[in-house]
DNA sequence: TCAAGGCGCTAATACGAATTATCACGCCGA
DNA sequence: TCGGCGTGATAATTCGTATTAGCGCCTTGA
């Protein structure tokens, strides 16, 4: 159309007038006339193939990222991550087609669709070890939403201070003058679940308090029982959820939630569950995670000397309604 | 590695064995050992870019994806593109870096990415017509979320049924007995209005009943007076959120629903309320509706010659508890 | 004996942009 | 007249894969 080779138009439609480059402006403007006129816009793929970057992000979940049965635990994590690219001017690609083996999704398989996108976010209650090692090995630019152990290098990551915030809540229990309190939880596995359970053993060594702890495999009213047969007068458990079926087990046993046990919950429930007590405990900054999850990512990416890739967020303290001093 | 050229590696890395392409058991076995060992993978944008297509499929929205606002809304439509992406394999472009001018995000703009999937769904109350008529214009294969009008040519669509349901809301209505009904909302502008308007048109005239349309501009309270001075008995509202607050103005007004004035619901919430009461009405098929416009689109994609990519999905009945036969 | 065709693979090219070395041109000064 | 220099644009190459015509060799059948 307007007579000028194809170089001419990227370098037109790029901007490219530094000093290495000039165009005569009666010629950008020809060319921009034309490239109005016919609505024509650079093929992003052939863009990225050359430029060997697209301005997407991947987002990777071990589960569903719309959520139905998490009750949208993930929910404000995704919310952050959207606001955080649409500011950075990015698209955000969901790895959905990652096929699901042994129940769960597998970023590695034959069809990888990854490099896709620039860098992805990783999110979900336990990634996959060898998987992670396999990112750090590729050098795969990535950032984890939530701490992760070293996988042969260090992992970037945006997380809670889950031992923190639980040290937090145990001290707060101590200061309300408990001294039998027990964990409710794995306190083993994923990260989430050991840090919590650091916190938890951190504040009462400190205190020169013994620690307890309690599997999640029993039925609540058998656990009720033997907490407060052995004089357990608070509880900080793991899983939301099980904090409410604990206080439920109570109120059948015709005891009082906090009267008779405190029950203090580690973060937001990430099972579908409803209660009208608000728990005592703290509040995961999820959707913070998600914005700056997205942000050491960019970072990682543009290569910004001063970015930390390994980040822990404090965790906003719930006062609730499930403490009080113990009975004597 | 293995002694053999590109072309070859590409043939076996896409099992190619059909009729016009064969590759020794022997060299195969060799190829695939290399990729094995080096955890080769192919580069999924250089891929794209020769093949024309890349599975990806763009989601456009008017707002933000993961929804705050709108009470999550439209959070049910997503659950239903992702389960039809990940059944079909591909995976989803959330187009978040669509800027926002006058307050809405617009599709087109200097820095176009929707061609970066192969095609993409279109999510929102109302689209943008100039923009609809442009992606017709183009050729640009999109299905939208939502009956829509023509715009230079037909508009592929998954839609919920809105005239039908709600002509049979009114129909229930009068079945109770119900000769003065009036329609509570803007009845105009998106189609989804004017469809639920045109139900309820239908209906009344079938019967011989007038119509009565009142605009949501005025106070509930207001609203409620006239309403029941003027006789009516049962109002059929567009908005859920109206209907909520329509009932609370009765309520403070001394007067019960549905006892005193009957009301209709034309959907689901799409603003957050909440409300003991439930409505009679009938519900949105979101999810089917989102997994249902990617079905469309990969058919278009596909070419699949019998593809129906018009189509309007029953809403399911709810009975609920704001429907009772007028006083006398 | 020779054309026809099967076999297994590769060279070459396309995909659509970004990048860079280079070229043609005109002007100026020596 | 010739060389040097600033201008403005282009030819050629690159990114990593998919595709296809065709090569050289061997077998088969008439």
């Amino acid at each position: 159309m307007t007579g000028v080779s194809q170089a001419t138009v990227s370098l037109v439609l790029n901007g490219r007038d530094d000093g290495s480059v000039r165009i005569a402006p009666e010629t950008r403007e020809r060319v921009l006339g034309a490239i109005r006129a016919t609505g024509y816009v650079a093929d992003p793929v052939a863009r990225r193939l050359a430029a060997r970057h697209n301005r997407i992000i991947g987002v990777f979940t071990y589960e569903p990222v719309f959520p139905a049965g998490t009750g949208d635990f993930y929910h404000p994590f995704l919310v952050g991550i959207e606001e955080s690219a649409e500011r950075l001017g990015c698209d955000l690609l969901l790895l959905t087609s990652a096929p699901v083996t042994d129940g769960r999704r597998r970023i590695f398989h034959d069809d990888n669709r990854l490099r896709l996108a620039d860098g992805c976010v990783l999110l979900g209650r336990s990634l996959d070890r060898d998987e992670l090692g396999r990112l750090v090995a590729e050098g795969q630019p990535f950032v984890s939403v939530g701490r992760r152990d070293d996988a042969g290098g260090p992992v970037p990551y945006v997380g809670a201070d889950y031992a923190a915030a639980t040290a937090d809540v145990v001290r707060r229990a101590l200061d309300a003058g408990h001294t039998r309190l027990a964990y409710l939880g794995q306190g083993a596995g994923p990260e989430s679940h050991t840090d919590r359970f650091a916190g938890y053993r951190t504040a009462l060594d400190a205190a020169g308090l013994p620690t307890r702890h309690e599997p999640t495999d029993r039925s609540p009213a058998d656990l009720l029982d033997t907490l407060l047969d052995t004089g357990v007068t608070a509880v900080v458990v793991e899983e939301y959820a099980d904090g409410v079926s604990l206080a439920n087990a109570a109120v059948e046993r015709g005891r009082t939630v906090p009267a008779d046990l405190s029950i203090l919950a580690l973060g937001d429930p990430t099972r579908p569950t409803t209660s009208d007590l608000e728990f005592t405990g703290f509040r995961i900054p999820r959707r913070e995670m998600g914005w700056q999850a997205v942000e050491v990512l960019t970072g990682l990416l543009a290569g910004v000397p001063g970015t930390v890739t390994q980040r822990l967020l404090p965790c906003q303290p719930v006062d609730g309604v499930t403490l009080l001093p113990p009975r004597h």
